[in-house]
RNA sequence: GCCGGAGUGGCGGAAUGGCAGACGCAACGGUCUUAAACACCGUAGGGUUGUACCCGUGCGGGUUCGAGUCCCGCCUCCGGCACCA
């Protein structure tokens, strides 16, 4: 009796193997800069043979989930299957392992984040293992430890060496719960992304990375990339929102005496006031080459005098709407508004509402269905097409985040100042011809129309369609040095400081002599400290490490403290990737010739919750130690695929919910190659898939099928006894079934390519020795199943990334062996009758146990990438060895297509019959057969044929009126 | 509101413009077994008095010999962005 289908033996003793074999560890070439194929060679910059495919490393809190489990067998299911390619694979993996949850695990049991993190660490290192996950473990990066974050640190100062970190003083997200700073795009609707808090508005000063001056080419560079979800670029692209227009500059009228009400005043002296306004304008910015983003908000300078001219710009997409600018406002936030209303009458009630505003929650302020309210601030500005003097307001839907935080509102043509005017009771005057619908009977807009059309009361640009306003208006403006074309974007600096003990601390010593004063490199790393209490009171708990934060200054050697902020640790993964292709050097953060030859990552996989967060912040490090020289390329991840959730019981797994499914015990009952084998045939890897108890039965039975077939066949002698052709012996894999096969198609550049060249299996041959002409229809029925299911499996894996139809196909073989083992020999009995459990069927004759054995051994090679225990044992037990080295099976061409092929009979587009025609018959001679059958006949008679079509393969479609 | 994506049996899902529902789950019938489990064989979109036919991929139109697939107009759900000037 064959051995039972065991995973948990096979499975631990082939883990064992690769363990100790260090069979997936890849070492770096030597560089070999030749341009020729094979080890080190490098072809446009990267290594021609080197294949990188990494998965987005976890972040260690406890243990590894079922979405693990999901992401990283897909990237080793990529991985065995570029192996077997013959390229050499990089496949690594780390932990992300700063972070706030080790931290709040810490403050709640004091149990020392460093310690949580490794306990952590060493749980998923053990259970990524028992899954069978093809890694090079010399690899491993762990962004904790000091020998990781020293180069975190130091890849901080080249940025700030480079003026891309600095430090300001600015209005920041301010999580009251983490009691930390947060980045922009960890701020979800207003809320924090950890823990759903309010985020409040906060003045402090704080670190950021310029990542504007990159946004430009964040967005060109999307062309540079492979293959990425659209909708992930689509995110991108709008949260770096790049808009074009015009900035236009705006003189403040002077104060009139006593100020007072809505007077039209001092075109003359605003006109003055804006005579020269070059000093403030900023370089042009063409659209057609977009230069560095110029994002930052350009406020004027106050006057120091009050009453002196002073101008205010504002950025606008539609500048050709300038006549119809019939007032203007100001951002509560905004500089100017202190000495705007400076003794005017209204100063009491700006600032009041300027206070109130300020105290709005963001959420609260920037909520769609708020009402428009504002303030009029007693000053004008005068508008510079019409020299007439326009209303200044001071409003909280114009934001000083954006553009220059003032706006010039066009209500004709702008749905909010529409209805701010409305309100408030402004002009509305229209300026681009708008249609009926928005207007009422008297002529007057009643709506903002924001359409196509020409322009009308605008002087000299009336009847220019808006397009081609846009350019003369800024043009005109450009001339008088009152505006020009501008860029903006949405994007913001990232701000990167954190109030909290475990991440990375910011190498940056405060000397009262010298200031800021980078740590030189050689004091590097700068030790996170140990501390007792981890609770957050609104300051790094460094700060209180007295002992830690007084220093030496590195430049006078005077008393000096250390910064106390930590970085947010999405900076140790915007370069983790880079580091494993130097993992064992201390002496770099990675070697240029390294990162050169394995990325650009040929296959990144992970979440899509990282859509903007951790694929934007790469990017753009990539791009920032391109500029540095220290890397040769410019975008990190060539291909990107970003792989579905698993639900369970409807709702995302969580232990709150207690609705969670434990890798561990799925793993102990099933073993590693069902689970993994399952989380791939839920559906599609990039859906949104429901865990089912009993999915993962079927695919445990499908393994036992597997299982039971191939070792019954061995027993009863039909892998070893099909050995009948040559060709066998002399192999790694004596006596093996695949004698049919031709051994001499053993991928030779594949072997010099591998440093372990000596153990390649080299059992597969590509072309098969089956002769057609001997076959029967049976086995040339199996034959050309099993080609077509290593065509698909192939093009599944490699091409589509559709693991579950691979599955299905593999399970398909895999019925189809049963029934033709079942069937008897060709034409001997009816299935029924020859149906015993137990009948040699098929493999009872000669060839036909060759191809018996051919299905069986193809079926083994094909489900190994997604059980890869089960196959290595199967091979072994076949007699071959060493099956993660073996090439991939290729089809052979010759037994692709069926010899008959069955096509469906179509008359006026429904099936009424079916024929079975030679598979290369010719058109004429399959119609004459398909007018013959009944079916068609009945249909055809009395009716007169108008046309005739022949899918090759597929149908017939006749016509009949 | 804007930008994406998706709607197919009881369920997960499959289908280069070419026989809708592959493969699996659940279900039902059977074989084996003292029995159960395992395993194996078989049935299975809906309708209808039929071995013949009709209806079926969210809804309504269209293109085509032929539409789940392409086009137009809707509905619903999911995701992202959202007073961004």
């Amino acid at each position: 009796m064959a051995r039972k289908y065991d995973p948990e033996q096979i499975e631990t003793k082939w883990q064992k193997v690769w363990e100790e074999q260090q069979t997936f560890v890849i070492p770096n070439p030597p560089r070999l800069a030749t341009g020729e194929p094979g080890p080190g060679a490098v072809l446009d910059g990267k290594g021609a043979d080197a294949t990188y495919v990494l998965e987005m490393f976890p972040y260690p809190s406890g243990s590894a989930h079922m979405g693990h489990v999901k992401n990283y067998t897909m990237g080793d299911v990529i991985a065995r299957f570029r192996r077997h390619q013959g390229r050499r694979v990089l496949h690594p993996m780390g932990y992300d392992a700063f972070g706030l949850n080790s931290e709040n695990v810490a403050i709640k049991t004091g149990e020392p984040p460093a310690e949580f993190t490794e306990e952590s660490i060493a749980t998923i290192n053990r259970q990524l293992r028992r899954l069978g996950v093809s890694i090079d473990w010399t690899r491993e990066v762990v962004t904790s430890r000091p020998e990781y974050y020293k180069w975190t640190q130091w890849l901080f100062l080249q940025f700030y060496k480079k003026g891309l970190a600095y430090k300001k003083e600015a209005p920041v997200n301010w999580c009251p719960s983490c009691q930390t700073v947060l980045a922009n795009e960890q701020v979800i609707d207003g809320a924090c992304e950890r823990c759903d808090s309010l985020v409040e508005a906060k003045k402090l000063s704080q670190w950021f990375f310029r990542i504007t001056e990159y946004a430009e080419r964040l967005l060109q560079d999307f062309d540079k990339l492979g293959s990425w979800p659209e909708r992930v670029v689509t995110m991108q692209r709008n949260w770096i929102g790049r808009s074009t227009g015009a900035e236009v500059v705006f003189g403040v009228a002077p104060r009139e005496g006593g100020g007072g009400a809505a007077a039209p005043g001092g075109a003359a002296a605003a006109r003055e006031a804006s005579a020269a306004p070059e000093a403030e304008l900023p370089a042009p910015v063409s659209t057609a080459e977009p230069g560095p983003a110029t994002t930052s908000a350009r406020v004027p300078v106050p006057a120091a005098l009050p009453g002196a001219p002073v101008n205010v710009t504002v950025f606008t997409t539609r500048p050709d709407t300038l006549f119809g600018a019939t007032f203007f406002i100001l951002a509560p936030e905004h500089p100017l508004v202190d000495d705007l209303v400076a003794g005017t009458p209204q100063e009491a009630e700006v600032r009041r509402y300027v206070a109130k505003a300020m105290n709005t929650s963001a959420i609260e302020r920037s909520s769609i269905e708020k009402e428009k309210t504002g303030v009029f601030t007693g000053r004008y500005v005068v508008n510079p097409v019409t020299g007439e003097s326009i209303p200044i307001y001071v409003a909280d839907y114009v934001l000083m985040d954006y553009g220059t935080g003032a706006i010039m509102a066009v209500p004709g043509h702008d749905e909010r100042d529409f209805a701010f005017a409305k309100k408030y009771g402004l002009e509305v005057i229209e300026v681009i011809e708008s249609p009926a619908e928005y207007k009422d009977a008297d002529g007057n807009l009643t709506a903002a129309y924001s359409g196509d059309g020409a322009l009308v009361n605008s002087g000299q640009f009336d009847g220019l369609p808006k397009a081609d306003a846009i350019v003369k208006v800024t043009e005109w403006l450009r001339e008088r040095g009152e505006g020009d074309f501008a860029v903006n974007y949405k994007l913001r600096d990232w701000l990167l400081s954190r109030q909290r003990y475990w991440g990375a601390p910011i190498p940056i010593v405060y000397c009262d002599k010298c200031g800021e004063v980078p740590v030189p490199d050689d004091q590097l790393p700068v030790l996170l400290p140990d501390i007792t209490d981890y609770a957050p009171k609104g300051r790094s708990p460094l700060a209180a490490a007295e002992q830690w934060m007084n220093t030496t200054c590195p430049a006078c050697g005077g008393s000096a403290h250390r910064e106390s902020d930590t970085m947010d640790t999405f900076v140790d993964s915007s370069w983790y990737y880079l580091r494993y292709a130097s993992a064992q050097r201390d002496d770099v953060a990675f070697d240029r010739a390294d990162v050169d030859y394995w990325l650009p990552v040929d296959q990144y996989i992970g979440g899509v919750e990282h859509a903007i967060l951790h694929l934007m912040y790469s990017r753009f490090f990539t791009k920032v130690l391109y500029d540095l020289g220290l890397v040769g390329f410019k975008e990190p991840f060539n291909n990107l695929f970003t792989q579905g959730m698993i639900y369970y019981k409807g709702a995302k797994m969580s232990k709150s919910k207690g609705n969670v499914v434990s890798p561990d015990e799925m793993v102990a009952k099933y073993g590693a190659d069902s689970v993994r084998s399952y989380v791939l045939f839920m559906g599609p890897a990039e859906s949104d898939a429901e865990w089912n108890d009993q999915g993962i039965e079927g695919v445990y039975r499908f393994l036992g099928r597997v299982w039971r077939q191939v070792t019954e066949a061995l027993e009863e002698g039909i892998l070893q006894e099909g050995a009948g052709a040559p060709g066998g012996a002399g192999t790694a894999a004596p006596g093996l079934i695949g004698t049919p096969l031709d051994a001499a198609g053993a991928d030779a550049s594949r072997s010099a390519g591998r440093a372990d060249a000596g153990r390649a299996a080299t059992m597969a041959g590509e072309a098969t020795a089956f002769d057609d002409s001997t076959l029967t229809s049976a086995e040339r029925a199996l034959l050309v199943k099993t080609n077509q299911v290593v065509a698909k499996v192939t093009q599944d894996i490699g091409e589509r990334f559709r693991f579950n139809t691979a599955l299905a196909a593999i399970m398909e073989l895999s019925n189809d062996i049963g029934a033709a083992r079942a069937a008897g020999p060709a034409g001997a009995g009816s299935p029924g009758a020859a149906g015993a459990a137990g009948s040699p069927g098929l493999a009872a004759m000669p060839t036909g146990k060759a191809v018996f054995a051919y299905a069986l051994q193809m079926m083994v090679r094909l489900i190994e990438p997604f059980a890869p225990h089960m196959g290595a044992e199967l091979w072994q037990m076949m007699g071959g060895s060493d099956i993660w080295d073996a090439p991939w099976p290729k089809a052979d061409e010759r037994f692709l297509t069926a010899e008959t092929v069955e096509l469906a009979v179509q008359v006026n587009g429904k099936v009424r019959d079916r024929v079975t025609v030679a598979a290369d018959a010719i058109d004429a001679d399959v119609l004459a057969a398909a007018k013959e059958l009944p079916g068609v006949a009945k249909h055809l008679e009395g009716m007169t044929l108008v046309k005739e079509v022949v899918v090759p393969g597929r149908l017939v479609s006749l016509v009949v009126r």
